[in-house]
Parts: C-alpha cells; structure tokens; sequence
RNA sequence: GCGGAUGUGGCGGAAUUGGUAGACGCGCUAGCCUCAGGAGCUAGUCUAGGCAACUAGGUGGAGGUUCGAGUCCUCUCAUCCGCACCA
C-alpha cells in the first residue's frame, strides 16, 4: 500500500484483478435462491460516455455491489442500442459503412465503462445489431404475425418531395427537411403496425401490480397515453341518403342539446356532401396548417364549414346540420361528434364562432357548481351563456328524460339506444396500434417475402435471421438504401418457390429494447430468445434505472412485449419490472455573452471561466481565462454541445480518478433529482476519499493488535457511532437514498478522526473498535468507491478481494446502534429551553423529573403554573406554564 | 387549459414521518503549515443584537389545527415536468 492515494494505480490494479478474477460473472444457480437482477437501461452507442451514462450505471452498480454483499446472486449486465440512425447518418455523411461505425463506438465506450470499474457481467454483452440477437426479433414478429398481432395498413409518414425520401419526425421538424429544407409533405404507404391496442386493457389494469414500486408520475404518464375513456356510440341517420354516421360521447345525456353533428375533415361521409368541393379545400388547408404549426404552445383556432348535410338527432327525431370541423380528429373514436356547444368547451367555442344555437339540457344540482346562466324567454342560450357548462346535473328540456340525474341517465340512454338497434356502449382508447416499419437500412429486417403468387408470406422460422447485407448505398435519398441492394431484395417464395421480393422495411428499434433484458440471461441461445427455466430464476427485474424520457414509450412496449411473451408461455408473469428509478438530468452552469446577431449567444465552457465569490458564496464576478473580460452567469442547463457545459467523464477520471467520480454523483443530489456538476464537489468527495484512505493507511498496522474486551467510554461511543451508521446506511440502500448513505459514511470518518488515541498507543480494546469502524466502512464504501475500497480492505488484511473473501455487509448490533444515553430537548411552551442527558431506559417519570429540575427550564418555569408536561421518550419534553 | 410535482442558509441538500430546523458536502472567513499552492490541517459560517452566556426572528406568502408544524388542513404566489382539441 503507499502512502498516498493515487486513484490511477489502484484502479487500474483493481480492474484487471477484477477482469481476471471474473469477479462479476455470474451463473444461473437455482440452489441460489437469494437472486437480484439489476439493470440499467441500454445506451445507444454514440461513441462517448457522457455524464448521465455515467450517473444512470454508478446507481446500478452500487445497488449491484450492496446486493452482492448482502449474499444474494446478482445478475448485472451491459449491452447496446446498436440499431437507429445516427450510424446510417454518419454513412451518409461521411460514407462510412453503419457496422463499422457502430461497431468502433461500442469498443470505445466499453473501453469507457471498464474505465470507470462498472461491475457488469461481460460475458453477457448483447448489442442489438448483430444477427444473433435480431434474429430473435424477427422470431417474435413471426409469432405475432402468426396470432395476429402483427399486420399491414396504410398509414402517413413524412415525405421530402425534393429528395423522395420518408423523413423522421426528427429529420422533419418544423415541417421541413433537415437536409435540404423542402417543406414536409405527408404520404400514404403501406407499413406495419403490432396490435398493441389488444393489450390496452391489459396496460391498465396491471399497473396495480407495480403501483408502489414505480413512480407515481411514470404510471400516471402511461395512464394518459392509454386514455381509456368509457361511452356510447351512436348512429345518426342522414336526411335523404342511405348514410348513417356514428359518433362516440361520454355524455349522451346531453344528446337533446346536441346543435350538429361535426365530422373531421378527412371523414368519409365528406363525400357525400352537395358542397363536398368546398369541403375539400377546407380538409386541404386544415391538413396543411396542423402540419405547419406542430410547436407546441399554438393553440390551433377551431374553424369548420358546413356539407349541407343533414342528421337525424335519434332521440329527439330533430334534424340538425352536419359540419366538418378541423378539431375532430378523423384518429380518434369515430373520427365524429355530437356537438353540445352547452355542455362541452370546445363545442361551445365553435358554436360562438359560428353562431350556432346553444341550448342547455344541464342544470346543476349543486350550489357548488357554477350559478346556471339562463336566459328562460328564449331557448337560445348564446348570449345568457358565458362558458360551456361540463358538469354532471339534472336534465332539462330533453323529452321523457327530464328531471333525471347525469349518471342514471346515462346508463339509461345507453340501453335505450341499444335497445333500438342505434348505439352501443363501448370503451375507447387513445392509444394506437405500434407502427413499427421503418424505411432505413439500419435496423432489424421485417422477415417477410412479397410473391407475385403467393401474396405476403412470412419467412420461415428456420431461415432465420434475414441478414443485412454488408454494404449498401448511403445517399439519403429516394427510397431506402436496403431496397437498392438486389442480392437481398430478390428472392424466392418461400411457399412456391417463385421469384419473389424481400420486404425492404426494417423494425423499429423499440423492438430491440422490448426484450433484451432476457436475452441477457441466455445471451448464447441459438434455439430459442432465451431458456425459459433460466429466465424463470432471473426475472422479472428487482431494479430498473434510467432516464424519465422513456416512461410512456420504452417502458410501455416493453410491458405489452412482456404480456405478449406471458401468452405465448416464455414467461409466467405479467409485467418485467418489479420497481423503476427514474434518475434525474445532469445539469451543469452556463456562461455566455451576447452574439453577433441580436438575441444570440455565445457560451464558453465553465472550464474556460474563473469566477470570483463574496464573502457569502455568490457569484460576485465571471471572467473568461482567456481574455480576461466578464461574461454572463447563465442558468443550470443539460449538459449539450449546444450550451458548452458538457463534462467529458475522460477527463475527470483522469483528474480525480472513477472512484470519486462516482462518489460525487451519487453523493451530491438524490438519484431522482436533477444533478448539478459542480467541479468543487468532486474535489470534495476525492479528499473524503483521500482521508479514509490515509487514516487506514495510519493504522492498518498496529489493527493488527486488536482484541475485544472491556472498552473505554471513547471505544464504546466510537462503536455505537459504527452501528448507528451500519443502520442507516443499510436502510438508505433500500431506498436508494444514496445522497444520504454517503453523508452518513462522512460522519463516521468524522468521529475516526476526532477519536482520541493513535495506533502506537491505543489499547487493544480501542484498537477493536478502531477496526470496526474501518471495515464497516470499507465496505460500506465499496458500492461507490470499488476499487479504493478493495486496495483499504487489502490493506486491512484480507486476501483475495472484496467478494471472493467471503465480506459481508456488516450487521448492526441494534444495542450497540441506541445510545446509553439521550439528550432530551426540553421545551417551555413549545419553545426550546434547555436540554438534559438521561439514560436511553429512563421512564416517563424519570425524564419528566430531570426536565424539570435542570436550572435553565427552571428559571422559565418560576412563578408560573404548570399547566402540563408533555413527555416524548427519547426525543423531549414539553412543559405548559401560564 | 387540464393533470402532477416541488418551494428549507450564498449553493446541492438533511430532518428518525407531528417532537432539538439546517446533518453531510460545496463555497466563504480566519489561523497554522509551506519556497509556493487551486495541496493539507484547525476553527468558524441561518439572520439580527451582544465580548459572551444568551435573546428575538426564521423552512415562498396568509390563515388554521395542536402542548408542539418544514411536516397536517384551507387559501395564495412562484417554479418545473407531463398531456394537449381524446369527444
């Protein structure tokens, strides 16, 4: 051991001994029962490790190491997002072929995570663009093909009339072509799409199993995505045509208010129209301004146009127009409403804008509710009414139906309708089928085969993987670069052997990571995604982590892939994740001056600023280094290029070493919150570091002396500081309340230090206590500092690492964790007097008496009644005087 | 607009879930050590008054419940996030 801390030589020692040792490879053990998978969310190989990669892995990995040492068998592994378009869109830039590109960025940033000690099980990697891992995609879509899951319709995408290319949503924003700056048009083409909506109730009802162990927000998140909603379809017969037209209404007990019927303006019926020319260049234009203002924050200005249709209110028997209107969604329900300007806001917005009639069939029950706005002489509630009334009531001017409560009426119209064959009650959802084709070369090959004879066949299981081809042409445009590679485009039918044509859409990459979290159980299996027995030992997941961006989309296809996996019998649960931690953003200052251009600004990296405080700690003064002239202090931002605060983790490895590192992210907010880099901290947490390494340095020898037996006041009061810290370490595992484990870690250093003794002199029994101390602490540190830890715990003299020594979490001894004796605040009408030590076992009676004789209390209490003693045990004492 | 969350020193954050507000760290101040220090060590650091013991105030704001409120309730302000014509 040196004498000083080099954080470069241990953690490079402790590395290899770790890689050699194959300290973190695990096997699937049933006689193990004692089991944890651990997992972290899959980067996408970028080629740079950043800052939240960093925070999102040191998380995991300290539970990882926790778990280990708490003896359970820890699964922990590591693979890549490998599919998606940045590495078609370096090809396209740079010409560079996507494997290769791919391929170099997951060496270095697997160079990267070794770097910073991550405890994964290497042999396990899986990276979603190699054949064996996609073939299983492809599998899966065949078994959903084959239950009906998986299937074909036209849809839009984004389309570049310049570059005759489809664009993603990313590549179009705007509403025009990231290359060429075309305006986006939309187009229709055929693509696939999984029935996820099968599964919508499914997604529901099943967030009860993991309520509590994932955030509130996540499901509530995937609640609105799901948005289920339950109503009545009814059919409204059109005047004078053969045409019947269905709505969806949660309110039907507002139907005798409905003024029109409003259709979206791309809805079939349009056709119909006397004035359907009209209508059309109406659809036309409501098309085009949704495209253009897709920013979020413009409201779109409701505006419609009548067809000149008519429709049969079936209630009423009233005839009333039928409108198309650009706020009905053609996506939605039937793609067509009821529209009851009284009682919904949006109608009633269209209504004023189109002075359509208002009339109210709702009145409130309640004084609570707004006060009715009523005009009785007319039944025209326009002018009276000043907003749309959505509350439940009563009915009123709605025929036989009057006087009935919302609720019951409800119920009661709906069985009605159905009863006279012109509504239904249904539930609809919001969420859509998954659109997975993808027009890239990028990507997982969808396994089907286009015959001339034999229409669309699925490739057979046993031809599986439909591979890549190695090279393609990257021009980023005309159609996708797969399709002009001949060799893989023409085949044979499967079914007659015919010349046929291979399916050029690739999947999305939400399938890779649908999955590959089993896949890591069994990362070798060539007969199946993965050996049911052995995913039945590891799954579902005990811990997940990663980013909050990925609550709906992510988490939501990797449930319904999961249910999905449940029915075709490779797993027997519901859901894959037991408890989520969504980890906050890492944040970083940002300085600038103002730009050339007005409004523009020009950041400087918080490297390449000084800054000088007052004697509080503020920002008194911000200089750039190199010029020396002032620049702006900005807010905390995500750390991006484009703010110029970005931390290269390299970089702080290199200065502080990857122990301190992970120290500081973990000790310096809550893993939920969001993390501000402060290059001070991490000096902060290395010289926490540096000081446990040189007290064990100091000591290590004359530990060797150590034997229990009858302790000092200082030896016991060092010992319960131990257990105490033990206890609260240990429980703030549980939680993940890193932040406050290791505040927890500090403290104790703290007592070693101010602990009165040195090692050529301590007396065994100090010297007992001492060690104690020292290897709670040690291994307390080791899920956030492995590698110093494993060089402190050598030191102390044990052999062979961390793990293969048989170290334990240390156990606290729950009566060495309470204190002999406790301070009692003693407060005199709540407020805050004095304080008095008695024993940890003392009486109500007893703590009452010593509060009230301590002189301080006393001379509050002096000539004043008391009125009563409240007594806390433990904790305080309050006397009541008048 | 709807829904959710959060407001505590100069800063990140603690507070055993109704019981000593400000743990731990950063920053800052003073001293020691040093050729030097962006190293290390020691002490201090919520605000105001006081040499001090101490006193008063203090958890965005205003009320309330309670012996006692950062914590519970009502209203209000601010910030952040999610969804956004979902019928």
């Amino acid at each position: 051991m040196n004498e000083k801390y080099f954080p470069e030589q241990i953690e490079e020692r402790w590395q290899k001994f770790w890689e050699e040792s194959g300290a973190f490879e695990v096997e699937t053990d049933a006689a193990r029962e004692k089991r944890f998978y651990c997992l972290e969310m899959l980067p996408y190989p970028s080629g740079f490790l950043h800052m939240g990669h960093v925070r999102n892995y040191s998380i995991g990995d300290a539970l990882s190491w926790f778990r280990r040492l708490q003896g359970y068998n820890v699964l922990h592994p590591m693979g890549w997002d490998s599919f998606g378009q940045p590495a078609e869109q370096a090809a396209i830039k740079r010409g560079v072929m996507p494997r290769d590109w791919t391929e170099q960025n997951i060496a270095h940033m697997r160079r990267q995570f070794k770097r910073m000690g991550f405890s994964f099980d290497w042999r396990r990697e899986v990276a979603a663009h190699t054949p064996e891992y996609y073939k299983w995609d492809q599998w899966f879509f065949l078994k959903m093909l084959e239950k009906g899951l998986a299937y074909k319709k036209v849809s839009p995408v984004n389309w570049c009339p310049n570059e005759s290319t489809v664009l993603s949503n990313e590549q179009s924003s705007g509403g025009v072509c990231w290359r060429c700056g075309a305006s986006v048009e939309k187009r229709d083409i055929e693509q696939w799409f999984l029935r996820i909506t099968d599964y919508a109730e499914q997604l529901l009802s099943d967030m009860g199993e993991i309520e509590g162990g994932w955030p509130e927000r996540v499901l509530t998140m995937q609640r609105n995505w799901i948005g289920k909603s339950s109503g009545t379809f009814i059919e409204f017969q059109i005047k004078d045509a053969d045409e019947r037209v269905r709505v969806f209404t949660t309110r039907i007990d507002t139907v005798y208010g409905a003024n029109a019927v409003v259709v979206a303006p791309d809805h079939p019926l349009v056709e119909k129209s006397p004035l359907k020319e009209d209508v059309r260049r109406f659809a036309e234009r409501a098309r085009a301004a949704s495209m253009a203002a897709r920013e979020p924050g413009a409201e779109v200005e409701k505006e419609g146009i009548n067809t000149g249709l008519l429709a049969v209110n079936p209630f009423s028997g009233e005839l009333i127009p039928v409108w198309a209107g650009n706020y009905v969604l053609m996506e939605y329900g039937t793609g067509a409403v009821m529209s009851v300007p009284a009682h919904d806001e949006r109608d009633f917005e269209f209504a004023q804008r189109y002075s359509l009639p208002v009339r109210r069939v709702i009145e409130r029950i309640s004084h609570e509710q707004p006060p009715a706005e009523r005009d009785p002489t007319v039944e025209d509630q326009s002018v009276a009414m000043k907003e749309a009334f959505t509350d439940y009531g009563i009915l009123v001017a709605s025929g036989d139906w009057s006087g009935k409560l919302s609720g019951d009426a409800i119920r009661e119209m709906a069985e009605f309708a159905e009863a006279k064959g012109f509504g239904e009650r249904a539930v609809t959802y919001r969420l859509r089928d998954w659109g997975i084709s993808r027009q890239r070369f990028w990507g997982a090959p969808i396994p089907v085969v286009y015959c001339d004879e034999c229409g669309v066949v699925p490739v057979p299981e046993s031809d599986l993987p439909v591979v890549l081809p190695e090279r393609a042409e990257f021009t980023g445009t005309g159609q996708s670069p797969l399709a002009g590679v001949p060799e893989f485009v023409n085949t044979t039918c499967p079914k007659c052997e015919g010349p046929a044509r291979r399916e050029t859409d690739t999947m999305d990459t939400f399938i890779d990571s649908s999955w590959y979290f089993f896949r890591y159980i069994d990362p070798k299996n060539a007969a199946a995604p993965f050996d049911k027995g052995a995913a039945a030992y590891w799954t579902p997941v005990d811990q997940y982590i990663g980013g909050v961006e990925h609550a709906v989309m992510h988490l939501m296809y990797t449930r319904f892939w999961t249910k999905f996996m449940r029915d075709i019998g490779l797993v027997d649960f519901d859901e894959p994740v037991k408890r989520l931690m969504t980890q906050g953003m890492v944040v970083a200052e940002t300085f600038y001056r103002e730009g050339e251009d007005a409004g523009s600004k020009v950041y400087y990296n918080p490297a390449d600023v000084d800054v000088v405080r007052d004697e509080k700690g503020r920002i008194s003064r911000a200089t750039l280094i190199s010029d020396g002239q002032p620049v702006t202090v900005g807010p905390f931002e995500k750390m991006s290029k484009s703010a110029n605060n970005g931390v290269d983790p390299n970089e702080m490895i290199a200065a502080y070493g990857a122990d301190a590192t992970r120290l500081f992210v973990l000790f310096a907010a809550p893993v939920e919150n969001d993390l501000r880099w402060l290059e001070a901290g991490i000096e902060g947490t290395q010289r926490f570091l540096r000081r446990v390494y040189s007290f064990v340095y100091r000591w290590r020898e004359a530990l060797k002396g150590a034997t229990a037996g009858e302790f000092s006041p200082e030896a016991k009061a060092l010992r319960h500081e131990t257990h105490r810290t033990i206890e609260r370490v240990t429980g703030d595992f549980e939680g993940l309340r890193y932040n406050t484990a290791v505040a927890a870690l500090m403290e104790l250093l703290n007592e070693l230090y101010d602990f009165k003794g040195q090692p050529g002199s301590a007396s065994a029994s100090d010297l007992f206590a001492v060690r104690e101390a020292l290897e709670a602490m040690v291994l307390m540190l080791a899920p956030f500092a492995p590698h110093v830890a494993e060089e402190l715990w050598e030191s102390l003299g044990h052999e062979g690492g961390i793990l293969r020594s048989g170290a334990r979490w240390p156990e606290f001894d729950p009566s060495l964790a309470r204190k002999e004796e406790v301070e009692i605040a003693v407060q005199v009408n709540g407020k805050l007097r004095g304080r008095v030590s008695v024993p940890a076992s003392a009486t109500e009676e007893e703590t009452r008496a010593a509060a009230l004789a301590d002189e301080r209390v006393r001379s509050w209490t002096e000539g004043k009644q008391i009125v009563k003693t409240v007594v806390v045990p433990g904790r305080l004492v309050n006397v009541v005087v008048r």
